[in-house]
DNA sequence: TATGAATGAGAGTTCATTCAT
DNA sequence: CATGAATGAACTCTCATTCAT
């Protein structure tokens, strides 16, 4: 707004900073939002987290709720990243299911915090909803690369599908209990059998 | 025994107008955590909407968690009841399971706050540890009693991976979207292939 | 909505208990609102000086935008009831002028909180606007009163300059400087000759 | 004497680019009190709307309250200015009466963050009361300088009662409703007619 | 026992002010 | 001098919980 034309010399430094900082903000919420969820989490610790004040924190989100909103939108954007690569090579539609069923719990194990991100329907803004939808696509478009093809109609419903199950798989290894793994490895099956099923 | 320990229960009813005032505060709870979930949930709406005084609702749950933990496990108890008819009748593991989808989906639409209440890993009481062990001795009785039968190895991670299903068949249909709709349905016809192929 | 039929038996010392605490919470806050303005003044102060915890002021105002408006409310009431017995008796120009001065500035002096709460136009209830719109109703009447009458068309406009007048006097008594005092002198007659030319 | 005590000026500018940086800070300090009141203007938006950085604003006036004492100050050096020329042509009372009523009237209108300062008794500077007590002699010195003259002892409170009644006016104007705009006409009229009395 | 007024710790948020760059 | 990120005291408001009646 008020920047003369020779702001940017000296900026750089101080722009990487911002960055840097806001980059460790964004990280404390996202392990005190995994740890309290959502509501328990306070701005305080989140703040006290990056080793920044409180002011400090609302200079870069001005409330929980963007902060919150930012933290899920980057998730998904790395989600996004993670799932581009998949579509590049060729895949039977087992091996592509394995393959998501590791890319999505690595993802998952990384992030703790998506899944309460995920379920709060009043954290919206429209970056988010773009990364949101960037995500949807790749999902998708790694479906449709496998040989044989997956029936192109199922294709939606099983983005969200296994999405879902992710889900569950994070929260079932959360627990360690004997059933709870079990069941993971009967999710995992489930899942490859259905799409093999598919393309028959 | 049969009484469980009374220091996590509050005060024991001893009259019928006492049982169904407890009764109106838990129903009442379980309508609030639904609609606000838990933390936004407050003692006082809870109250309110059961026509009574906070401080008649303190006197029977003295803490929020621990009204959670009573309608988490009367929920707990809800679904053995439902269950239970279940393994009586002779059914194949395609039929079961489409039984066990039918009735835990029917279960989950009645009780809404269920997931949110199951989500929560702070509110832990003795008679909701016992109902929950009840509940999963039943699921996996149903499971057993199949024509021809599943295999007994794969019964406790089966009973858990069915329960993580429906939750999210829960949360797919709150949505709305089309393709979470579409969703809902994969995920019917992966449960009943997955139970169909153990068997074979 | 809660309450029994039996509830009053026992009531009427608690309502009465909170009636006197809210008019002390009222009255605290118009004190600080006086002292230090209205932006200045603190709901932590206000609940302190009413001898009442935070909570307690909550409680019964749940905005300090509402006490505020309570407050200006309930002093718009005290000076109609000031007013309504000016018109009673019978005045001429001059002595209803002298009387409007007089009451005026012994209620302005007693509520000094009134030209702040005034000045707020973002402060409105209707509780207030019903007050505000009896007051001048009964300034009005009082103007209407006299022997011999004021002109019927001067009067909406006389009521307004009259109470503005109110306030100037009332700001110049707070700074205590001679060349104030006399200024103040100066209003009152020119006010006093000013209702004598007008029925001339 | 005539550089004033510097204690409380802040940084005195040396030149024309520093001296333009402050009156557009001033300006601006001017206009974001008007629009919002004295607390709710930010030192953040009067930076801003100066096109200036907060850390510039702070060079300048240090302060929150020096910066709105120093506005305070040029109002009063500028309505100084603007009654110094009344004093200069002969005039009835009656004619001074209009022509202060016109000045003051027109100057409020310029400035209107005048009354919002002036109301304040916490903002406080050498400065200020230096040219406070230069307006309050030019404003005697007009209305001494009337043929026939007014009575030398009625001066300085009748200064100060002038002033206070353009107030009122303004804060009259600004609201639009019938009632106040006859207000004005009466308040014109009262200050006639009292002048004129005053020397019969 | 029932009631609801009272309590106060704590949450989110703002903004005047400082200071390294 | 200019800049704007950083700071933290202070504010309004919420809500689980207590206790006098």
């Amino acid at each position: 707004m008020s920047t003369g034309s020779r702001a940017d010399v000296g900026r750089t430094p101080r722009f990487a900073r911002g960055k840097a900082r806001a980059a460790a903000l964004r990280a404390a919420a996202g392990q005190v939002i995994a740890e309290r969820g959502y509501e328990a989490a306070t701005m305080t610790e989140i703040a006290a987290r990056a080793g920044a004040s409180i002011g400090s924190l609302y200079q870069y989100y001005p409330t929980k709720k963007l902060i919150a909103a930012e933290v899920h939108a980057e998730y998904l954007d790395q989600l996004d990243q993670a799932l581009v690569g998949l579509s590049t090579e060729a895949h039977t539609p087992a091996a592509m299911s394995d393959a998501l069923f590791d890319t999505l719990t690595g993802f998952l194990a990384r992030y703790p915090a998506f899944p309460t991100l995920a379920a709060r329907r009043d954290i919206e803004t429209s970056r988010k909803l773009a990364s949101r939808t960037r995500l949807e696509e790749s999902l998708e478009q790694s479906l449709a690369s496998t040989r044989p093809p997956l029936p192109p109609e199922a294709m939606p419903g099983l983005a969200v599908m296994l999405l879902q199950q992710m889900k569950v798989v994070v929260a079932l290894e959360a627990s360690g209990r004997e059933a709870d793994r079990q069941a993971i490895e009967h999710i995992r099956r489930v899942l490859r059998r259905y799409l093999e099923h598919l393309v028959g």
